[in-house]
DNA sequence: TGAACACATGAGCACTTATTCATATATATT
DNA sequence: AATATATATGAATAAGTGCTCATGTGTTCA
């Protein structure tokens, strides 16, 4: 640590101190919003649920790799599931990162 | 592809098409601020410019680790730098992003 | 020109990740 | 109980990541 570090532009706006809690959850919700497979699989989540199959086809990818992705997404708790007969229905559970991710889709069109 | 579909909750929320392009930008994007590591020199920079150096100091990593994590950075454009005499001053250079890392440690930390 | 400082670069390694294949589980139907 | 359907799980592998060590580059100053 040396010399000219410059103060902050706005006062208020300072970095939260980020305790290692609150950095590890923000890195996994990223490191979960970093896979094309899982953005994908989110943004069509943004329009209802889906069977996992349905999910599968409409992507075009493996049923086991569906299923691995969204246990990933149901593990941070941005995706549920609804049982009914033998197929699962999964849609979002976490409007507040689906807006990040719609937040991000947006920013990287128009740039 | 077989059954039972949902419709979508909000008719105008759809999925955006997400083009290769869109897609590949917005994973790359996230997975700049899936590290601990990137999302602390960000943090850090919210609040001002600051030498690779004082980085290291502050955020207790080695000057290398640093440089290279500034690297990635740049080349996503979310950071840049400013040169005087030997020392390079680095600071944001996307306030988009910086705000969904904001939103995200926000989140996080009401959680 | 040569030494000192600030930073960048490249190689190497441990670790993680995404996908696929094979197989297991759970529910429904006959 | 046997079968079919929908999904989950585990192992294996290829590719990617983050850090560190050693070294290179560029700027300043004597």
């Amino acid at each position: 640590m040396s010399s000219g570090q410059q103060p902050a532009k706005e006062p208020g706006n300072g970095a939260q101190h980020l305790d290692d809690k609150t950095l590890f959850a923000v890195s996994q919700m990223f490191k979960a919003l970093s896979s094309p497979t899982r953005i994908r699989i989110l943004n069509l989540l943004c329009t209802g649920e889906y069977p996992v199959n349905d999910i599968a086809g409409m992507l075009n990818l493996g049923q086991t790799c569906v299923s691995h992705q969204l246990r990933i997404l149901k593990d941070l708790r941005l995706v549920k599931y609804r049982r009914e007969g033998t197929t699962l229905y999964y849609s979002e559970d976490d409007h507040h990162v689906m807006n990040l991710l719609k937040q991000a889709i947006e920013h990287a069109e128009h740039q």
